[in-house]
DNA sequence: TCCCAGGCTCTCT
DNA sequence: AGAGAGCATGGG
């Protein structure tokens, strides 16, 4: 579609692009560091980078402080621009569910996140609540991450990895420390195989992943999808487990298989919203 | 208050 | 291989 980036003074303006609207991309659960302000304009921090945006009245998407070149090199990507969602949208419609499910979240992205990020950031969302997950990545950056304009980074494996369970009470996150821990070493000792992440079969790099303690199927194909942007992976959640049983009775249907994270993404979102009563 | 949360590990069959 | 308890913590 026509999808144009314009920088107009010190900001890049989206525009053209019917699938994105902020609070559909990051207020759907795969992201847990972007809020809105009572203005509606968003922030956080992504990739070492601070970032103000906002939606505009034609539904356009402005890029505060950002340059065309920030914007290719890094924002273009994160936001899965190059994407086209419309039509995955048109091929996936044939199913009536499936149609509605995108038509109720259509303006969400995957994110292409920090690998590191989404690895940590999943182990933490176990058997856990999105306002507590936020919670407890807050103050994990706040103790632990480099301190920049507009808040903390969120800390790297190096960081990390020379910390103790003790050293991670003030995040308060439970039984996830070790794991988070266990991932921190796994990672700056480079024994994850990143190649093996962002290239190989979909099991292989799940079994990669599951290396890690506390990482188990669902989190691996979290930190798959959203962060090596493999589009197949397809996260098994409680809501998704629900949701395949009420919408599809048990079985999902084929037009879910090509685009499975987003598709997953449509029906989490969709269960999420609705509580699945209908 | 008490149930439960974008699961996983460990143990017991 | 499959089922079930237990896990830290606190939001609703």
């Amino acid at each position: 579609m026509g999808l144009k980036v314009t920088e107009i003074g010190h900001d890049i303006v989206i525009s053209g692009e019917e699938n994105f609207i902020l609070k559909d991309t990051l207020d759907c659960g795969q992201a847990f560091r972007w809020k809105a302000d009572e203005k509606g304009v968003w922030s956080g921090i992504a990739g070492g980078r601070y970032l103000e945006l906002y939606e505009g009245k034609n539904g356009e998407i402005i890029l505060k402080n950002t340059t065309i070149s920030e914007y290719n090199s890094f924002w273009k990507a994160y936001f899965d621009l190059d994407r086209d969602y419309s039509k995955i949208i048109t091929e996936i419609s044939t199913n009536e569910t499936l149609k509605n499910a995108a038509e109720f979240g259509k303006g969400i992205r995957i994110l292409r996140q920090e690998p590191f990020e989404a690895v940590v950031s999943f182990i933490i969302s176990q058997n856990n609540n999105i306002p507590r997950i936020k919670g407890i990545i807050e103050r994990l950056c706040e103790n632990f991450g480099e301190k920049t304009d507009g808040g903390y980074l969120f800390p790297t494996a190096e960081c990390l990895a020379g910390l103790s369970v003790e050293d991670l009470a003030p995040i308060r996150s439970g039984f996830r420390a070790k794991y988070i821990i266990d991932a921190a070493q796994k990672y700056a000792h480079r024994e994850i195989n990143e190649h093996i992440l962002l290239n190989g079969e979909i099991d292989s790099a799940r079994a990669e992943l599951e290396k890690i303690k506390g990482v188990g199927p669902k989190v691996a194909d979290c930190a798959l999808l959203f962060g090596y942007g493999r589009i197949e992976a397809f996260p098994r959640d409680v809501w998704i487990k629900r949701a395949i049983e009420v919408l599809f009775q048990g079985k999902l249907p084929p037009e879910a298989d090509r685009y499975a994270g987003v598709v997953q993404q449509y029906i989490f979102n969709y269960a999420r919203v609705t509580k699945l009563e209908i």
